[in-house]
DNA sequence: CCTAAAAGCAACGTATTGTTGCTTTAGATG
DNA sequence: CATCTAAAGCAACAATACGTTGCTTTTAGG
C-alpha cells in the first residue's frame, strides 16, 4: 500500500460547505428511501430535495449501495442505551418509547422499507441486521441484570424482545395515532405479567 | 351509465390463454413488488419474469397503480376465518400460524413493502388498510364470543390484535428461521396470561 | 373451421439517468 | 486578509431504459 506521489495532503477539507452538502444529501436520500424504497431512489430527486446539484450526488456516491448504506447508518444514534434504574418495568417503558420514536423517524421508516429488499442483497442485509442487533443487544443487556436480580424469571431474551418490540413496530407503522407513553406501559405490563405467569413466579 | 354502442359483446374471452397470461403477470408483479417495492417496479422486468411480452403488460394495465392494486389483492385468500372450537387459546394458535404463513407469502411480503409508500398514496393506502382490516375483523369476531363466555376479560380487541400479531410479524420478517406452531403457542400463552393477569380474572 | 380478441414481435420517440469539462465558490493556510 | 485549491455548481452531452404503436401470429369461442 505505497502512498501515491501526492501525499503532501495539501488540504483535505471536510469542513463547512462540504459537510453541509453531504448532510443534506443523506437527509434527502433517507427521506426518499423511506417513501419509495431502494428501487425507487432517483439521484435526480435526491439532488432536488437536497437543493444541491446532482453532480454532487453522483461524485460523492458513484454507486447506489454506498449511498443507501450511508443514509441508513449516518444518523444512527437510533435508540439510546437502556438505563438501569433498578426497576425493570419502568426502564422497559422508557425503552419502548424510545424504540417507537426511532421507528417512526425518517431513518427508521427507511430502514423498514429496506428490510424486504435486504432479503436478497447481502450487503444491505448486513446493514439492516446491524441496527436490529444493536437494539436487541441493548435490551438483552438490561434484561440479563433483571433476571439476575430475580425481577424476571429466566427467559430467552430474544423472545422477550420480539414480544415487546413487535407490537410497538406494528403500532407505529400501521396505527392511526402516535404511540404514547401510556401505550408503552400497557404493552410492557401485559408482556411482563404474561412472562411471569407462564414461566413461574 | 348508458351502455356504449358495442354492447353486442361479440366475444369477450377471458378464457384459457388470456387468463394464463394475466395470472403470470400478476404473480410476477407481486414477486417484484415484494423485492423492490412499488418504486422499483419495472414493467420490463414484470414481463420478463412472467415470460410474457411486455406489450401484454402495458396493454392490460395502462397504469401502474391498477397493476399494483390487482397484484396485491388478486391472490387474496390471505388468512382464513378463525374457527370456533370453544377453546379460544387453541383457536388463536391456529390463527397466528395462518397469519405467519400469510405474512411470509409473496403477497404478504409485497404488502409489507408497500405499507411505507402507502402513507402518502391514498389509493394504495385503501388497499393496504382493507387487508389489515379484514385480518383484524376476523380476530375481533372470535374474541368477542370468547369475552362473552368469560374465557377472556373484556379487552379492547385492537390492542389484543397488536399484541398477538406484532410479534408474529416481527418474527416472520426478521427472524432467521420459520415461524412454527410452537412459536404461535408461546406467543399466545404469554399474551393471554398477561391479559388475564392485568385485566382481572 | 371460421372469426376476431388478445398475445407476440419489432421498431420507434422520448424522458430519464448518469457523465464530463469547465467555471465559480468558499474553507484552509500562512 | 490574501492566496490556493478542493469541492460545488452549471450546462451540455451520451447512453440507456421506458413506454408506445402498427403489424403479424396465435388461439379461444362459436
Amino acid at each position: 500500500m505505497a502512498e501515491d506521489g501526492s501525499t503532501r495532503n495539501p488540504a483535505r477539507r471536510p469542513g463547512g460547505r462540504t459537510a453541509r452538502v453531504r448532510r443534506r444529501i443523506l437527509e434527502a436520500a433517507t427521506e426518499l428511501i423511506a417513501r419509495d424504497g431502494i428501487g425507487g431512489l432517483r439521484y435526480d430527486q435526491v439532488a432536488e430535495l437536497a437543493e444541491v446539484n446532482k453532480t454532487s450526488v453522483y461524485r460523492n456516491w458513484p454507486d447506489r449501495s454506498a449511498l443507501v448504506a450511508d443514509a441508513l447508518t449516518t444518523f444512527g444514534a437510533d435508540v439510546a442505551p437502556l438505563q438501569d434504574s433498578g426497576d425493570i418495568e419502568a426502564d422497559l417503558v422508557d425503552f419502548l418509547e424510545a424504540l417507537a420514536a426511532a421507528t417512526a423517524s425518517t431513518q427508521g421508516r427507511a430502514l423498514l422499507t429496506v428490510v424486504a429488499s435486504a432479503r436478497e442483497d447481502p450487503e444491505l442485509r448486513a446493514i439492516v441486521d446491524e441496527v436490529f442487533e444493536r437494539r436487541l443487544s441493548i435490551l438483552e443487556h438490561r434484561l440479563k441484570t433483571a433476571i439476575e436480580r430475580a425481577e424476571l424469571p429466566p427467559v430467552e431474551s430474544s423472545f422477550l424482545a420480539e414480544m415487546l418490540a413487535g407490537p410497538v413496530q406494528l403500532f407505529v407503522t400501521r396505527g392511526p395515532r402516535a404511540f404514547t407513553r401510556a401505550d408503552a406501559a400497557r404493552v410492557t405490563n401485559v408482556v411482563l405479567a404474561g412472562i411471569r405467569a407462564t414461566h413461574g413466579t
